[in-house]
DNA sequence: CCATTATGTTATAAAAATATAACATGTCAA
DNA sequence: TTGACATGTTATATTTTTATAACATAATGG
């Protein structure tokens, strides 16, 4: 898979509000499935499914099985990489913008 | 509109990979609709205007109509703000789990 | 072993995003 | 003024994403 194919698919997955919730209650410590399941009441057991399978594909959450249960790990190297690589830099050039404007307000 | 509204459209915005591209192409100077048009020859005339439109609802491109030309600006703050209070920490996380890695590597 | 629990699979419905067509408006320059 | 050009609008088709339902497997504990 290129590189480009890996971005969208980090990019897609960070799309939807419920995924990034997910990955944020992954962030402190790993859970199962069903604990994943049960904090999100308004949300299908497959749809919540589905979404792990998105997240999974862009390498964002590892998993590991361990008996019947399926432990869902974060993984945030994929988050770091589009950060490096493309998100930075306009953050960067959006300090520089902010730094321009304050020198033409004082100026 | 709230934080976590405005949050959401930005990253729908990024979610495409055209509408990446397009940012990408206003990074060094603002153009016109019909050259942005020109540059995406896969697309139609009307695809572009709604892509632009989906940025320009996530504030990421600012429109000013100059006779009957539109010029597109970037707007870099947005990515800023997702940056600074999303994307950010789980690059530090990722960075601190490589530092960990390595420690585990060498000790 | 067997009922329960946790998860997986396949199909399908519903909603949203993407792409295009057809037509409309406003501006410029000759 | 008028025709060409740049852009805008509305409607609709296509594709993708999101959500559910129904059924299947596989491990655990009594």
């Amino acid at each position: 898979m290129s590189i480009d194919e890996k971005n969208d698919r980090i990019f897609k997955a960070l799309a939807a509000s419920s995924r990034r919730t997910m990955l944020d209650m992954l962030k402190d410590h790993p859970q199962t499935t069903g604990e994943l399941c049960a904090r999100f009441p308004a949300l299908d057991r497959c749809t919540v499914m589905q979404h792990l399978k998105v997240l999974e594909q862009a390498d964002l959450v590892i998993v590991r099985r361990e008996g019947r249960e399926r432990w869902n790990y974060l993984n945030p190297l994929p988050i770091k990489e589009i950060h490096d690589r493309w998100i930075g830099p306009y953050a960067v050039q959006a300090v520089s913008l902010l730094g321009r404007l304050k020198e033409d307000l004082e100026g």
